[in-house]
DNA sequence: CTGAAAGCGCTTACAG
DNA sequence: CTGAAAGCGCTTACAG
């Protein structure tokens, strides 16, 4: 008097779900060549193949992956791991938008996205001890700040991991994607030098940051190029805030009156730039052109509309996703650079 | 010749981490006991609960979640689904910010958030068989429209489930966490009409969510206590978008040019009104009183900055958490109204 | 190509 | 209060 079927076998059935036992019985094979299906159906012949999978659809078997973490040592899943202070990441497009088009890429791959957020100490600690439990196999890490402890403490702990932007750490090797930052700049600012301005300003992002650094980098390059000189009193940092852009440029304005355009380091700071030109009585971009960086959904909320520099994160997501899970599979960490493109819109 | 340690114990050991085996081991007692004081100690003596609490320091012994999911049958972890489509969601800064307190709130529990997102039928179906496989424990449904085919289908396959927001469809009993939306827009009004405003507009969500109804019929109630006429052509329509805001405010303007204030039933519509009225040489306030709802970020954000109705988002949150993890431990679906508050800025 | 069997690390009745 | 043992559902050498 045992159960016969196969015929309700629904996966949510909440009492008994079927089993490799079950499809095994079904099918009239042993075990093991379930199994062997189930992971690629390497060593199956034809016939067993064909019995398999007429079983498995014919009980509705869902694989346990409990039970399969517990022999491969494999969760099957990935962490997607925040750094920032958590205000900032959510009020910023850049970084909701990287979550939810990494959470779809791996989705194509049936591997489920943890999101963790490390705002505090302890929060980082806890978020620490899970991953290094081994209970994600990956981590897509979201953290730009020079001397953030937490990409050393997981390459230490040998966890896979792929970072978000260059580490700012240059003898970590670690696995990163990112847009070609210094390159996206200078297309910014010889843009605006082609369209005839000559006191560029630019707000920079934070100093400890790849997208500080290197976009303020690409800024110098282009002045260098056009023969414009290097002047310090145009140059103010934020801190990607909408806010900071705001009293960057009031700084701005104070230090240069003259300058006729300012690029700004991110979309959002843009957002800040222009309300404080705009306060100040000045016309974007008949006064001051501004330019923008990211191509973010605050880029075309902004009035006027921002010309900026998209950074491909349909792209970037992907190419975080596959460099992840080569490095599961036994790959050595790799770098990839995107290239970035100039939109152009009604700021400049 | 065998492992004599527990020395080293980093549970990020790549090698071999120490299991419950060894903490008995280390304790001078038997697995069994070990588990025993894992769960809460019951029916454990003062001394091995103090051995094992050392042993389990002293390995750095870290719980195998795979090993304890598959003879509990309970994955340990709660997935965070939206339903709706992509871009909404991560435009509106609601949704992140919902998404950033319940893991927060999860995180105290030890409970990892899997972020699940069902834009497509495809991303639907995938996501309906993990979650009904049993690989999590329950389900933090974020989704509003009428007729979302998730709601029935989690419920009827037995998963523990809390929707943000109040179902639909009445009839179902599923657990939820709203704020109390007729409520707040019965606040907002009166408050327009306490200023003096007669002509009073509104710009509804869309009305197949709870938040389009009943924000709509907050708005009735107030216009009709205080005696006020119900005008349809006062009423427009929009999506929660910015971009709809704007439009639905056209309409009004060109419906009822007397229109004295707007009380729009989200603040990131609200941005979008504001910039019709903007466009249309009305000042805000002093031509047209805008009234948003949420307190978002887009609040904030906003110029001027809104008088809105705001939503308890942290308190939605902890809620969340607590009803679904209660559910889970057996309880009863439960429904929690949350108060809501009027917050005066510059608009209104 | 295939089956029988060991084993992954836990929890939980069951005796005592 | 405690230990020995079964069992959760898989994968993977190992024989054949």
């Amino acid at each position: 008097m045992t159960r016969t079927d196969g015929h309700t076998g629904r996966a949510g059935d909440r009492r008994r779900a079927p089993t490799i036992h079950d499809v095994a019985r079904v099918a009239g094979v042993s075990r093991g060549t379930v199994s062997r299906v189930l992971n690629g159906g390497q060593n199956v012949s034809p016939a067993a193949l064909e019995a398999v999978n007429a079983a498995i659809r014919k009980t509705g078997y869902v694989v346990n992956r409990a039970a399969r973490q517990m022999v491969t040592g494999r969760s099957g899943s990935v962490a997607f791991l925040l750094t920032e202070p958590q205000e900032r990441l959510f009020d910023d497009p850049n970084f909701s938008n990287l979550l939810r088009l990494c959470t779809a890429e791996l989705a194509l791959h049936d591997i489920p996205l943890l999101l963790m957020i490390a705002g505090t100490e302890d929060e980082r600690r806890r978020n620490m001890r899970y991953i290094t439990a081994g209970h994600v196999d990956g981590v897509l890490l979201i953290s730009s700040h020079f001397g953030d402890p937490v990409t050393a403490e997981l390459k230490k702990a040998g966890v896979p991991l792929v970072m978000c932007g260059k580490p700012m750490d240059h003898s970590a090797k670690v696995a990163h994607v990112a847009a070609d930052d210094r390159d996206g700049a200078r297309d910014m600012v010889r843009y605006l030098v082609e369209s005839g301005r000559r006191r560029i300003a630019t707000v920079t992002g934070p100093l400890d940051t790849p997208g500080g650094v290197d976009r303020l980098a690409g800024y110098r390059d282009s002045l260098t190029a056009a023969g414009l000189p290097a002047d310090e009193a145009l140059i103010a940092t934020g801190d990607y805030s909408r806010r900071s852009g705001e009293l960057a440029a009031e700084q701005l304005l104070e230090r240069a009156p003259d300058l006729d355009a300012v690029f700004v380091a991110s979309d959002l700071m843009a957002q800040g730039v222009l309300a404080a030109l705009e306060r100040a009585g000045r016309r974007v971009p008949q006064d001051v052109a501004v330019g923008g960086f990211d191509d973010s959904p605050a880029a075309t909320a902004a009035r006027p509309a921002l010309t900026t520099i998209r950074q491909p994160y349909d792209r970037i997501s992907a190419e975080m996703v596959r460099v992840l899970l080569a490095q599961i599979d036994g790959d050595d960490p790799a770098a990839v650079i995107l290239p970035t493109e100039l939109v152009r819109r009604d700021s400049a």
